[in-house]
DNA sequence: CAAGAACGTTGACCTATATCATGAGGCGGC
DNA sequence: GCCGCCTCATGATATAGGTCAACGTTCTTG
């Protein structure tokens, strides 16, 4: 019986399902139990995937809904006075996008596809409901919005006073430890975004970044094929960015 | 006998209680029902004040409480790599402080008083109890959250795109908002913080701050009197900061 | 109230990074 | 499968803002 019972549970999940997803592990249901996974899945929609290019929501659209990236990947921007673009993040699997809507009922940025990317549709005055209801879920939630606070003030950190060198350094460990994260290569990936994309986020010129990543190269720190990127000297990258990075192992430092 | 009710009610409350309190309207009661200010009421504690330089929470330290700002100011830092604080956040009377502890139950910054400061500390687990028991607290708390995200991704735009003019004119006048807000002047004020704390927060050098605002001067947008600051051509200034600070208003510029 | 420390201003100079310019791949569209 | 465009790399040059230094002013503290 039991067999049956997981047999039918097993077939009435399609891959696109919370349980199924490789991705659960880091994503919202994270601490839930089993029923209430079900229970968000229910309120979530699959949508079709967006080409490369293509817009999940624009600045100023009215807010509904929280996106959590399946596969591919996104960036979010602003824009500013003088009509340029600024990009405030981007978004691997697992991540989620659109919490800065909550405030104003509109989203203050815009999000686009830097490749094929699939999202998940989290409705937000459904989940919102849900948190009412399940409070490992509302935990989980101000977790991931106090997360998300914390990296933007490492941001703010990085692009305040950091110079070119450590700016890509950080970059890149960044995303070496977002890949690590989800069980890919931390020292091996592939760069979704362009090097303008990766000088607007950084504060920096295309040019800029175009000759750190040749200034690593030459000095082994990083081998380079396009957008192929191998860490090939950790600790060096490492000791760039400066241990910082750990808030908590300066608990101490700072009486 | 109403006039008994009201009597008792006012007496049975001292200054400290979120219904006197002349920031209720700005800040978390906002929207609450008496009933439930009540309860929030309960959880919280007012503290002795601080004392300039005086630390409200450390680096490393472990997370239990955010805290409500009553009268003072603080500010908010990381130390870097490199041993040099970088301030991450001024926080006015009504703003809360500590949000980014959530995810780590650890903060990942430090707070410091920049002047004689009280603050109502509200142990975060029973907000967050209370959060399952009252929808408008719960929704007020998500609202707060993405609004400290979306206010720290502009932040990410001056620190990477603006000049030293832009960085200066944009932080006086969101001083000057965040003080109209709570019903004072927006065109003078004084600064809490020092010259050497604005550079810091704006990833600019003392001495540029310095220049910039002596330019200002000369060039009859402000009046300066140390740290009295008077916004003379607000105008002027908001052009310099340019129209994009207003997210809303370019909803219908990017298509 | 005096002395030292911290803060603020201003000038001279320097440097990291932006900007401009050019050319070489590489990719998408027809 | 070719053309045109976009991305990337790299050199030459310009500049905003950093750094250093000197000095006045305003807090702080004994």
């Amino acid at each position: 019986m039991s067999i049956v019972h997981a047999q039918s549970r097993f077939t009435s999940k399609l891959t696109s399902q919370c349980q199924n997803c490789s991705l659960s592990a880091l994503c919202l249901p994270i601490a839930l139990a089993d029923e209430d996974i079900n229970r968000l899945d229910q309120i979530i929609e699959r949508k079709r995937p967006l080409k490369k290019g293509e817009i999940l929501f624009h600045q100023g659209q009215t807010f509904d809904s929280v996106f959590a990236v399946r596969t591919g990947t996104l960036k979010t921007f602003n824009i500013t006075s003088s009509g340029e673009e600024q990009i405030t993040g981007f978004y691997c699997p697992s991540e989620l996008v659109g919490l800065s809507g909550i405030d104003n009922d509109t989203y203050p940025i815009t999000a686009k596809a830097l490749e094929t990317t699939t999202v998940c549709e989290i409705p937000f005055s459904h989940l919102e409901n849900l948190t009412a209801q399940i409070p490992s879920l509302r935990h989980q939630l101000f977790r991931i919005m106090s997360r998300k606070i914390s990296e933007d003030q490492q941001m703010m950190v990085l692009l305040g006073k950091k110079n070119a060198d450590e700016k890509v350094a950080s970059f890149l460990l960044n995303l070496s430890s977002r890949f690590k994260k989800r069980g890919y290569s931390a020292i091996s990936f592939r760069l979704a975004m362009s090097r303008g994309e990766v000088g607007n986020y950084l504060g920096l010129a295309v040019e800029t970044v175009s000759r750190v990543i040749t200034r690593f190269q030459k000095n082994k720190l990083i081998e380079v094929d396009g957008k192929e990127i191998t860490i090939t000297d950790l600790a060096e990258m490492q000791k760039l960015v400066g241990i910082a990075d750990d808030c908590a192992r300066l608990a101490d430092l700072n009486k």
